[in-house]
RNA sequence: GUGAGCGUAGCUCAGCCGGUAGAGCAUCGGUCUGUGGCACCGAGGGUCGCGGGUUCAAACCCCGCCGCUCACCCCA
């Protein structure tokens, strides 16, 4: 029998463990300068409360959960049969939303001053077949604004940060769609023009988009299909169906942008899979992702913390970046330079070098740098070797000599130029090296 | 769930028209007992994804299954 990791699933390896690390921190770091706070959060929670907030009829919450019931033993086992409550149900999170809005209204943070600003970053769960980018336990850095007010310059500043951040990281050839999806006055207004137009054309569609005609019209907008394309540019467009207050928040949202100099593409027919979505709504694509090229999606969720037993006027906003994607599209443009490695290498030989280089060693570490010190006693040129394939940058070698003469030999290994140095002369050279 | 492509050493792959398995890199050891990268010599490592069939004989041909990859659906 041998092991393997299970569909969909993956271990992230060095040196690209590093990489990871870095763009975590770099979120936080960002987000931290945008007043944002970190929330911790279960990694699931009750099934049901995705299926009230991403929606039953959703592929995400129809087919694509991992759901269980919550029976450790067989006692419990015993007693599902008398009684099967939803509550009895989990979920590993499909996305990390709906949790923040659950514990926001759980530990009633509406109390709190002005509107709540929180990020995450972790794994979320969904049961696809896997393809490039797309992954069951895929990971997810996000952040959210819960409160009052849904003034379009939280929208703005939101984006504003998200930009920053693919900034920080360097990502290179990032776009960002922008739309508004309209509100719950005005969007199934759109959505039955849309359905009765799809109806008139319903033959020249694929069976696909046939079938979205019924279940999600606003799906059939961003088909991939070439041969549907003219005909989805001829139906009407939901800009030109937003209500009054809708198209004043959008034209707010996009006149804000201008004033943080944020560039950004308009696409009506950029629509959210989630049912919660509403008014504003971007999407960020990078290149080298094949063809799942979001590494961003966000928007507006008004409804959302009502929906889930929360004060009626709280108002909410927030994005998921992809971070399986993100790391990926930074590896394709190779802008991922490769961790330092070690810097220097002990080399020693004899008992007495032993104990001289493990306090060495010691001191070595906690002044910051990074040492390797052989297990056991090697031959000289073995050493060596080994501090070459290792890429230390320095070799200090103790043997008989160097003890005796309270000393260590430091050798730069790129060009071989070395030098005997006391301890205190070692450290300040170790120390220019680094900083050079 | 649907479709296509691919499964041979740790990695990348060769293996012709069927004749019981190879290279490069990597790993370990040696040449080399106070000086690494180089070179040379050697070693370990394989149920040829799994099972069945055809055949005197299957990595190779046929069938089934499993896995991986990419795409569709959907989404980050």
């Amino acid at each position: 029998m041998k092991f393997q990791a299970i569909k969909g699933v993956r271990d992230i390896l060095p040196p690209e463990s590093a990489l990871w690390n870095r763009v975590e921190q770099a979120a936080r770091d960002v987000f931290g300068t945008f007043g944002f706070a970190e929330i911790r959060l279960p990694i699931f929670e009750q099934t049901e409360l995705f299926v009230r907030s991403i929606g039953a009829d959703t592929d995400i919450v129809h087919k694509e959960t991992y759901t269980f019931q919550d029976v450790p033993t067989e006692i419990d086992a015993l007693k599902k049969v008398m009684r099967v409550s939803s509550q009895d149900f989990l979920t590993l999170r499909p996305e990390a939303t709906a949790s923040v809005v659950r514990a926001y209204i759980e530990h009633g943070m509406q109390t709190l001053p002005s509107n709540v600003k929180l990020y995450y970053m972790g794994p979320m769960f969904r049961r696809e077949r896997p393809q490039k980018g797309r992954y069951r336990q895929f990971y997810q850095i996000g952040a959210e604004v819960l409160g009052t007010s849904d003034a379009p310059g939280i929208d703005a500043e939101v984006i504003e940060m998200l930009m920053a951040f693919f900034d920080r990281v360097k990502l290179k050839g990032a776009t960002l769609y922008l739309n508004s999806i309209g509100c719950k006055q005005c969007r199934p207004v759109y959505v039955e023009k849309l359905r009765g137009e799809l109806q008139k054309v319903r033959e020249q569609l694929g069976p696909d988009s046939q079938r979205r005609i019924e279940t999600n019209p606003l799906r059939v907008l961003d088909s991939k299909l070439e041969s549907e394309q003219a005909i989805i540019e001829k139906l009407p467009r939901i800009a030109e169906h937003l209500c009054a207050e809708c198209r004043a928040h959008y034209d707010d949202v996009k006149r804000q942008l201008g004033l943080r100099g944020i560039t950004y593409q308009e696409n009506w027919r950029l629509v959210r899979g989630l049912d919660y979505y509403m008014r504003t709504t971007f999407e960020i694509t990078a290149p080298g992702l094949g063809s799942q090229n979001a590494v961003c999606g966000g928007g507006r969720y008004d409804g959302l913390v009502e929906l889930l037993g929360g004060p009626a006027t709280t108002k909410g906003i927030g994005f998921a970046i992809g971070t399986d994607r993100l790391v990926l599209s930074l590896q394709e443009s190779g802008a991922c330079e490769t961790p330092g490695g070690l810097d220097v290498y002990l080399a020693w030989f004899g008992v007495a070098a032993q104990a001289a280089a493990i306090g060495l060693a010691r001191r070595l570490r906690d002044a910051g740098f990074v040492v390797e010190l052989p297990a056991v006693e090697m031959k000289f040129g073995k050493s060596l070797g080994l501090a070459d394939r290792l890429k230390a940058r320095h070799a200090l070698i103790m043997g008989e000599d160097e003890v005796a003469a309270g000393v260590v030999t430091v050798k730069h290994l790129a060009d071989g130029t070395q030098q005997k140095l006391a301890e205190p002369e070692l450290f300040s050279y170790l120390r220019a090296a680094r900083n050079g």
